[in-house]
DNA sequence: CTGAAAGCGCTAACAA
DNA sequence: TTGTTAGCGCTTTCAG
């Protein structure tokens, strides 16, 4: 199993060269050497070495994928498309669950200066964006899921945000609410921002007026959504209604009802967003937005190694750097209950 | 960005072995030097190159995990355990999704050959016993968890299969029930066959008939484990509870008794095993065995790295190679009913 | 169409 | 304590 290209060479009675030119379909090479280079590697099973191959070429035809959490669906789903993408092209993954920790995050970050990855893709993580900007500025190729960076080279992939937030709460208005809180997410992350704009936007449309104590954010988990319903239930300003900026939150929501004796969606209205695996199995199901998480990571994993490629060969790559998507809502039961 | 361990060399007026040593804390070399070093590597923003250093020291600090689909929480709880493990000890972690694909499986197995990783981790894939050790004597390293090879170095991590799936069913028959219908994995695979011991003989300590009709399989998947219980239904055979060899299965189940208008657990008494995260949140919650699936990743990559660096070292690695967790029964609501 | 030779960037003997 | 030298295994000009 240690064979090196020189002994399958000298098997096939030819030059290193020449297996390397039929390794990897370069150059011409006659059917005839073509087929005895074939069965000397065929006969000592040989593997060309990871390492030696990308040192030479100067590539490592591995990505990696930044996440705060594994676990959390929403983060293995955009995993999944990256990595079937990505095999699809003969591209490793490497993963990085950065444990929702900013230096963890960092020193993934460096697998692109040590070349151990050609290129890196970011699931919002806590990584600034100048700091993304000083990684592209380097060169290195990046690409973004969930934001957007002021970059002409940053890949990037996200939904309507403002749009199917304003749907999402204009739903609710039509079940009757006219108190509605919003548990947000990180409130510097383009998400959050984005959701509580259009949280606003329908709140406007409807002329229902702006309350700021019904606003609390829970860092996108779900122990900050329960704390966040908790002290939302512990102020003055009724509510009947919550939208939450992801699921995890919404099932944080869910524990605070259960908690309190709080009947959904008799007496609380939720929807969140995501639509991660675990809400169409809770009771009540829980209204929420469809992220194409899959398709996310597929499409900017496709577009990063086309980047890669690209850059390789004519200097510059073509199509648009930056894509939306558009989510749509899912009304389950956690929202479906009229009232007077 | 491009600087190489020379152009450090040279700013810091030493040679570049110097640099080497100092990088990787090796050899000797007096604080002063060391420090002139440090400084022009900080000043050229120096990173060494991984494939060279890779190449050079024919190890890659990577290792790779193979599972059937990130998405189910079993594996991805898993692969956190690995990567954090790993992480600890400045290796990386390549995933292989598979799909539940044997091929896929194999072509993954081949990042061992070329030396893209240093070890592999298995969990639970289709690849068979054989494969596996053809691997070992090839001189990799290997590792599974929820299976045990019949090797001497092959590492590998489970639970006491047969003896909390004895509990589970003695649990089951507690509460009254007669008749337990059983629906297991794959029929070859190992915790499979140690699942349905533990049912036989829950069944053989309570002198409770064994009905064959009443085993049936649904390859440890959702889709599986519904179309099982259809199958269950619709024979003559009556039964009051059933044991799933994991949780996706008994999800399966929940999908099927919701269709027929069954009830869990008062038509029904449903039992499970891993503990997934979403069997906490469905109604009725599901009573499950808890699976320490984060512990056994974070096991079998800790021993798998040791491994790794005795071979390296002394030829001989300590410590067993079979690792038995036990697991323990969680009762929750579906099987929570008393009966006549 | 094929071979010889150089070198990717690093580390580890061996000298000094 | 430090430098010199020789590769790790592969690809890729450049000749032939």
């Amino acid at each position: 199993m240690d064979n090196k290209i020189v002994d399958v060479a000298k098997r096939a009675g030819v030059s290193a060269a020449t297996v390397s030119r039929v390794l990897n379909d370069s150059g011409l090479v006659s059917d005839k050497t073509k087929q005895k280079v074939r069965q000397a590697i065929e006969e000592l099973d040989y593997h060309p070495h990871a390492a030696a191959k990308q040192l030479r070429s100067q590539r490592t035809m591995t990505i990696g994928v930044i996440v705060p959490d594994i676990i959390v669906s929403y983060f293995s789903e955009i995993i999944k498309g990256i990595e079937n993408a990505a095999y699809a092209r003969k591209y490793k993954v490497i993963i990085c669950d950065s444990d929702n920790e900013l230096e963890k995050e960092m020193e993934y970050l460096g697998l692109l200066s040590n070349r151990t990855v050609d290129g890196m893709i970011l699931v919002t993580p806590f990584v600034s964006d100048e700091v993304i900007k000083d990684y592209s500025q380097k060169g290195y190729v990046l690409g973004v899921i969930g934001r957007e960076i002021d970059s002409d080279v940053i890949l990037s992939c996200k939904t309507n945000n403002v749009q199917f937030s304003e749907s999402a709460v204009c739903h609710l208005i039509e079940q009757g609410h006219k108190q509605i809180a919003y548990i947000g997410g990180f409130s510097d992350s383009l998400e959050n921002y984005e959701r509580m704009e259009g949280y606003l936007k329908a709140l406007k449309d409807n002329r229902i007026p702006f309350k700021p104590s019904l606003i609390d954010s829970g860092h996108f988990q779900e122990s900050g959504g329960y704390e966040a319903a908790i002290r939302l239930f512990d102020r003055q300003e009724p509510f009947t209604a919550v939208y939450t900026a992801n699921d995890e939150m919404a099932l944080g929501v869910y524990r605070a009802c259960r908690e309190k004796g709080l009947r959904i969606p008799e007496d609380l209205a939720v929807v969140g967003v995501d639509n991660n695996r675990i809400t169409g199995y809770i009771v009540p199901t829980l209204s929420t937005v469809e992220q194409p998480k899959y398709e996310m990571g597929v499409c900017l994993a496709e577009k990063l190694i086309d980047q890669l490629n690209d850059v390789n060969e004519s200097g510059q790559s073509g199509g648009s750097k930056r894509t939306v998507i558009n989510a749509r809502l899912i009304i389950r039961e956690s929202s479906n209950y009229q009232r007077g």
